[in-house]
DNA sequence: AAATATACATAATTTTCTTATGTATAAAAT
DNA sequence: ATTTTATACATAAGAAAATTATGTATATTT
C-alpha cells in the first residue's frame, strides 16, 4: 500500500508506482563500481546486470545498492573499454546481457584490486583512530 | 631541469614551467576529500588549505596528493553548509586562511567518519579474497 | 638570478553518480 | 482475474566532485 503526499512530484506510471522509499543512502563512494563489477565478473566467469545488483545486495546485506543508472552505462563503459565482452542469451521470452572479462579486462582487473586495496588501507590509517599516525 | 617534447601542449609559465611530472595517480576516490578534511580538523583545532595538503602527503607517505583544484572549493563548501569556521592570519606579507571546526562540524565530522568507516569495512570484505563469502 | 616552495583562487572540462523515466515479460499476491 | 512486484534491459537530465590548467603574489633556496 502506497502513501502520497501532494507536494510529491513523482508521477505514478503503470509499472513504478510513488516510490516514498527512495532514501538516498547510497554510501557508494564514486570510483568503485567498475571495481566491484570486475571483481565479481573475476570470482564468477561470467553475469548479467541484473545478477550483479542482486549478487551485490546479498553481499554486502544491503549496504551497497548498485542502481540500474550507473550499472548499464559503466557496463557499457567497461565494454567499450575492451575490459568485458558481451554474450546476449534468451531466457524463456526475456533477454539478459552476459557480460565476462576478457584478458586485458582480467589484467586490469588485478591492477584495480590492489589500487583499491591501496586506497582502502591509506583510507584506514588517516580515519581510524586507533591507527592514526599523531 | 626540465625537458620537455613538442607533443605536449602545456604552456611555460613564470612560476610554472613544464611539468611532465604530473602523473595522474590520483587515489583519491570521489567523496572521501570532504571526510578527509573534517577528520584532520577534528585531529588538529586549526588548520590552513595548503597545511592540510602536506599533512595529506605526509600522513599518507606520497599516496594522497590533494590538488588546489580539488581542496579550495572543498573548504569553501564545508564553509557554506556551516561545518567550518574561517580565520583570516596574516604572516609576514602573506595571508592564511585557518578552518575549524564549528560545533555541527564536529557532530558532522562523527556521522562522517561511522559512514566512512562501513563503507571501507563493506569494500573490504567485496575486494579482499581473504574474506569473499563465496 | 632563477627555481622552487608557500598560499590563495577560479574556470573549463570530465567522470561518475542520482533521479526519473521508458519498455517489456514473468511471477506472486490480493 | 487483476494488480503488484520482480526480473531485465535502457537512456536522458542534472548534480556532485574531481582533474587540469590557469592566475596572482610572496618567501626561500639553489
Amino acid at each position: 500500500m502506497y502513501i502520497c503526499c501532494e507536494s510529491q512530484t513523482q508521477k505514478a506510471t503503470k509499472n513504478k508506482p510513488f516510490n516514498i522509499d527512495t532514501m538516498g543512502n547510497q554510501k557508494l563512494y564514486k570510483g568503485s563500481l567498475q571495481t566491484i563489477i570486475l571483481k565479481l565478473l573475476a570470482q564468477n566467469d561470467k553475469m548479467y546486470g541484473y545478477e550483479i545488483t542482486q549478487k551485490v545486495k546479498e553481499l554486502t546485506k544491503g549496504e551497497l545498492k548498485i542502481t540500474e543508472g550507473a550499472l548499464y552505462p559503466a557496463l557499457h563503459k567497461l565494454e567499450a573499454e575492451g575490459l568485458l565482452d558481451v554474450e546476449v542469451a534468451k531466457v524463456g521470452n526475456r533477454l539478459r546481457k552476459y557480460y565476462k572479462l576478457t584478458e586485458s579486462g582480467t589484467k586490469e582487473t588485478a591492477n584495480r584490486l590492489s589500487e583499491m586495496q591501496e586506497f582502502l588501507s591509506t583510507m584506514q590509517q588517516l580515519v581510524n583512530p586507533k591507527f592514526s599516525l599523531e
